[in-house]
DNA sequence: CTGCATGCAAACCGTTTGCATCCCC
DNA sequence: GGGGATGCAAACGGTTTGCATGCAG
């Protein structure tokens, strides 16, 4: 039964992990994060890191960002919330539009499929890109 | 400058990746469309239809979907519109809640990004997938 | 003590790219 | 004829996985 969380393990990787996710507003990618915990973890392994980011959002714990890009995102903050996504750098910022709950709703009339969820991704130019060329600072 | 298309080569390999496309309602994979293509052309390399896909991707001509999942998908049809992606085996189909631009502006209110565009993707659990043990029906 | 979790490294898979040849304009 | 486009295969980058060892419960 998925939905009766799995007692999990307390180790100091998943700890530390959480601890330094949750220490960020921005969405790290999971090398990022590899970096951010290896200050404090030396030799924690980079295949550590995914497998607790997975289990961990699979536990509910924290989300994988689905977004655009070529890495998958993870955010400690687990509320329904919408993102940016910079087209120039590919970083992802929280955006606080307002959550449209009744969307799925919406969906759900117009479609067979049993509409679980639903997320907004918003594209545009980071300030940081906005300078520099319309944002063609690769990736 | 590159609001002005550069004018593309009309080569068979474009063309028929352009009408294969086109002709599903589905949003097939690189390597999907590869295999539909190959039927008509069997000697087109996997590269030529990445190269093209995001060529005519550039110029507007068809829609890069960066949806969640491991592979990017791709549709013909450029009108914005919203997807909903099956959980369980991945696939992604229409979805006809209507659009909301007006979503783009209440974005750019809250945000110091330049906000360029938007896209809504549903989740949920595909016909097809509903049978067979909640669509854990792999990838 | 026992089995889940770790570190390490190799495997995987989707995508990109270099290069010689081809063919559209 | 010339430069972009192709086919092929190797390289790439992100993620996953197998295995021996380690450590939380």
């Amino acid at each position: 039964m998925k939905s009766t969380p799995n007692m999990m393990r307390l180790t100091t990787q998943r700890q530390i992990i959480l601890e330094e996710l949750s220490k960020v507003k921005t969405h790290p990618t999971a090398s990022e994060l590899y970096d951010m915990v290896r200050k404090r973890l030396p030799r924690i392994g980079l295949g550590t890191v995914y497998r607790n980011l997975e289990l961990m959002a699979e536990n509910g714990m924290i989300l994988k960002l689905e977004v655009g890009g070529t890495q998958k995102r993870f955010d400690a903050t687990t509320d329904t919330h919408y993102h940016i996504r910079c087209t120039g750098c590919g970083k992802v910022d929280d955006i606080d539009t307002p959550v449209m709950d009744d969307l799925v709703n919406a969906a759900a009339a117009n479609s067979s499929y049993q509409v679980v969820g639903h997320h907004v991704e918003f594209t545009g130019i980071c300030p940081g890109c906005q300078g520099s060329g319309q944002g063609i600072t690769i990736q």
